[in-house]
DNA sequence: TTGCGCAACGTGT
DNA sequence: ACACGTTGCGCAA
């Protein structure tokens, strides 16, 4: 079943089998799929509820699982950089590209908030989907860019 | 199974 | 802005 959720004006397709979100991605319409109350039960997932939904990745390389688990350790509000999850997943900066394989490879955007992975030097860094999606969701979590640019601030320890 | 181009990167110049 | 170091992936030989 693939059901559609308005997130805070952001519209995701979620596909579910036996109760459990196996992918999401973004969408321009709702068209053919079903309302319901994930809404609110992703609004409290992504305020760090980590009981309010159920997913899975399947059967994933176990490296990229690494990956998304440490991406979703990211606060609500903060940002990591693609080298600093290398650093954290692998134990140095060198796969940093791979993390952007992974994040552009992500099956379950929002739950695994890929939004909050940036560049280094604090620049935004990429997105498969439009940019101004990231940007957006950026903006919800009070981000704030300034001349295309992340505060340290903003960076979580990771 | 190599080789080559490409990539949501990082760092130094 | 640019070059180069890195890794992994996809695809053609």
């Amino acid at each position: 079943m693939i059901y559609c959720v308005n997130y805070f004006g952001i519209l995701l397709s979620v596909y579910v089998e036996d109760d459990i979100i196996i992918k999401t991605s973004f969408s321009q319409n709702c068209e053919g799929m079903q309302r319901n109350d994930f809404q609110r039960d992703f609004e409290k997932f992504v305020l760090r509820d980590r009981k309010a939904l159920n997913f899975t990745f399947g059967n994933i390389d176990d490296r990229l699982r690494k990956v998304y688990l440490k991406t979703m350790e990211i606060p609500y509000g903060f940002v990591s950089s693609y080298g600093d999850i290398s650093r954290a997943v692998f134990g140095n900066k060198k796969y940093s590209r791979f993390v952007g394989y992974a994040m552009s490879v992500n099956p379950l955007p929002i739950i695994v908030p890929c939004h909050r992975v940036v560049r280094s030097d604090g620049s935004i860094g990429g997105f498969s989907s439009p940019i101004s999606i990231k940007l957006k969701l950026l903006e919800i979590e009070k981000v704030k860019i300034i001349n295309g640019k992340i505060g340290k601030a903003f960076f979580a320890n990771i």
